[in-house]
DNA sequence: GGGACAAAAGCATCTTTCGT
DNA sequence: ACGAAAGATGCTTTTGTCCC
């Protein structure tokens, strides 16, 4: 009996072999485990698909709509265990175009108790996504396919999307080194930049990249550094944070300085969430910092000014991310371009999820526009 | 422009199973 | 029968998008 992640592997030497074509011949089923794989706004389709497919290969006896053992019976199984033991190390050793964590917990497939047939009405967008995933789960026990076939088919395409966004990535950053003569990029070239970046679609990650590569690049003059970064959804609490950017002396673990990003204005209440937090922590923080990408209230700056005496030392600011990197490209000017290269590799380093592809590429096209139109 | 809903994130706890 | 280990499930918050 092979392991599932033997059958995995299996399956996806299949799918590469198979290159640019299908093995599956009913175009309806095609159509419908290419919509899924594709679909950019909803992930968990395709992870359900993979996981009940996995389930299926490994143990033939169950039934792949019933990913859930509260269902009962001898067929049932645990999605989310074959999704969250076997596939998520699968997916980010071959870097699949996959969401990081589980299908099972999102909203529409978490606590539930029954078979997913196609009448049933998972509640989620686009609802296309939904029901052409329980479509074919229904073509697997109709035996229309195989849940081989499916997974085959589910890793091909995933396979030519990865592929593609390699591609188009290298070809733009090979566009930028080929202009790496000329001229560099002014500080004031360099705001505009990041304020057309800024100016993009799901661009809300960006200003905590933007501060962590200031901090990465001016690191030595500062004696301070950037602490890891975490998950862009993760909420503070959970992961321990106080803030999206942590900063601490480089000979030091101990944080001095917070930096957490608004993308809306900094009402009296964030401040008064950050004081909590800032009294919460068993070592004293000296500057906690709002970074927005609104407009400053003046009421609320003043409030956030008045709290240095209420915190006994923590100097609360609120800053807007555009008027922070301006300050710091004039004042380190000859670090611009370490500055530049650090926020590119951290905007192409992020998971899809908090940067996207789009926004990635975007990145990519306007400095290389910026550069050669010197 | 604002409100409502859905997606994503990781951890904690409860349950079951297995071995002694 | 009891304790340990493995397995399964639920919770909560922040952010983004859609729609009115």
């Amino acid at each position: 009996m092979a392991s599932p992640r033997e059958l995995l592997d299996a399956a996806l030497s299949r799918a590469v072999n198979l290159g640019n074509t299908s093995e599956i011949i009913d175009q309806d089923v095609l159509r419908r485990i290419d919509y899924v794989c594709r679909c950019i706004s909803n992930r968990a389709g395709v992870r359900l698909l993979m996981s009940c497919m996995l389930a299926k290969m490994h143990k033939p006896e169950v039934d792949p709509r019933k990913p859930y053992t509260e269902i009962g019976g001898t067929d049932s199984f645990s999605g989310r265990t074959y999704d969250e033991q076997h596939l998520a190390e699968f997916i980010s050793a071959n870097r699949l175009p996959c969401n990081s964590t589980t299908a099972f917990l999102t909203p529409a497939l978490r606590n539930r108790d029954a078979v997913l047939t196609t009448n049933t009405i998972l509640v989620g967008r686009p609802r296309q996504v939904y029901s052409d995933t329980l479509l074919i789960l229904d073509d697997v026990v109709s035996e229309r396919v195989t849940a081989e076939q499916v997974l085959v088919e589910t890793l091909r395409i995933l396979v030519l999307v990865r592929d593609e966004k390699q591609e188009r990535m290298k070809t733009l950053v090979a566009a930028l080194h080929h202009g790496a003569d000329a001229l560099p990029l002014a500080s004031e070239h360099i705001v505009t930049l990041l304020r057309q970046h800024l100016a993009c679609r799901r661009s809300s990650r960006l200003p905590v990249l933007i501060v962590t590569a200031a901090y990465q690049a001016a690191a030595k003059h500062l004696g301070e550094k950037p602490m890891p970064l975490r998950g862009h959804l993760a909420a503070d609490e959970q992961t321990g944070a106080s803030g999206d950017v942590e900063i601490c002396l480089t000979n030091d673990e101990r944080v001095c300085t917070i930096y957490e990003m608004k993308s809306k204005r900094v009402t009296h209440d964030d401040i008064d969430r950050a004081i909590q937090k800032i009294m919460k922590r068993t070592t004293r923080i000296d500057n906690y910092v709002f970074i927005t990408t609104d407009m400053i209230d003046d009421d609320a700056a003043e409030y956030a000014a008045a709290m240095y005496q209420e915190t006994s030392g923590t100097e609360i600011a609120i800053l807007d991310c555009i008027g922070f990197v301006r300050h710091f490209l004039h004042m380190f000017h000859r670090l611009r371009i370490q500055f530049l290269d650090a926020y590119q590799s951290l905007v192409l380093a992020e998971p899809d999820s908090a940067v996207n592809q789009p926004l990635k590429e975007a990145f990519l096209s306007l400095r290389h526009a910026a550069e050669s139109d010197e």
